[in-house]
DNA sequence: TTTCAGGTGGTGC
DNA sequence: GCACCACCTGAA
């Protein structure tokens, strides 16, 4: 599969925070999506998507939100104000991927108070451990993001020992609530966003936070803005925003209403350059 | 040695 | 509601 360079770019997209399961080895990206080791390389004509390992049971251009109306909504994002206007050039070729919603519930909740070097390091022990192994590819082990079941042997200790740290106790009551209540991981795509957080919430160890970035990564909740210090320092600067927890939600939910979710991206992924 | 990192849940106003 | 704090851990 070639990908078109106009509105995609490997770094951005795998760089911008929310995955972590990529990364660059020689001069591509190689990551583990499902039970594929996928690598992206940039020729000529765009990017290369290619299938070096395992099985493709999904829809690769779903994946890569190839079905975005890019031009419109970088025209209407970058109309709102010069911030955006230059956080969408920089951020020119980033793509919301649309993840697994386990393992994006499971490595978010990893990602509180954390970062990503060390999301990266616990979710590879976690994929080390209890994932299947995929293949060896350019002197490197590849595993699969482990299966609820699989995650349901995990001790505690083990999920401290392995980079869970405190966390190790929200992975555990979330997995085992998962397996033993037999709770449908599907049902938030068919929610409306209050329903699909308020669902996802119920899960201990997950926030507003972790709870938006789910709903934006996985179930496909497009104009969610999830907010983060980073976030929270960037429209206190660039927006004048009050620091109160209820005024930033106010602002963003008025002020970023469409396309919400490429907005936070794009302003994310530029300020932190700055 | 102390501080901080891409939060959350518990506690006490 | 809102403010404050502990929490695994390791890098600066």
């Amino acid at each position: 599969m070639i990908i078109e360079k106009a509105h995609f770019s490997a770094k951005d997209t795998f760089e911008c925070g929310q995955c972590f399961r990529w990364e660059k080895v020689e001069d591509a990206y190689v990551g583990v999506v499902g039970n594929a080791l996928l690598e992206v390389r940039e020729k000529e004509m765009g990017y290369e998507v290619t299938c070096v390992a395992g099985e493709v049971d999904f829809d690769l251009a779903h994946y890569l939100d190839s079905e975005v109306p890019f031009e419109k909504m970088k025209a209407h994002l970058m109309g709102k104000d010069a911030w955006l206007e230059k956080a969408v050039a920089y951020g020119n070729g980033i793509r919301l991927l649309n993840q697994s919603p386990f393992e994006t519930l499971i490595t978010f909740i990893i990602s509180s108070n954390n970062n990503i070097p060390k999301i990266k390091m616990a979710v590879e022990a976690l994929s080390f451990t209890y994932g299947a192994f995929l293949t060896t590819y350019k002197g490197k082990d590849y595993y699969s993001f482990p299966t609820p079941s699989a995650l349901y042997e995990a001790s505690l200790e083990d999920l401290k020992v392995k980079g869970m740290g405190y966390r190790n106790l929200a992975i555990y009551n979330t997995v085992h609530r998962l397996v033993d209540e037999q709770i449908d991981l599907m049902a938030p795509y068919a929610m409306a966003y209050e329903d699909g957080k308020a669902f996802l919430k119920a899960f201990y160890g997950v926030g507003d936070k972790v709870a938006d970035c789910v709903l934006l990564f996985a179930y496909e909740k497009k104009n969610v803005f999830p907010v983060d210090t980073w976030v929270k320092r960037m429209l206190r600067d660039l927006y004048g925003v009050e620091d109160k927890p209820k005024a930033y939600q106010a602002f963003v939910d008025g002020y970023f209403k469409d396309y919400g979710g490429y907005a936070q991206q794009y302003l994310f992924h530029y300020i932190r350059s700055l």
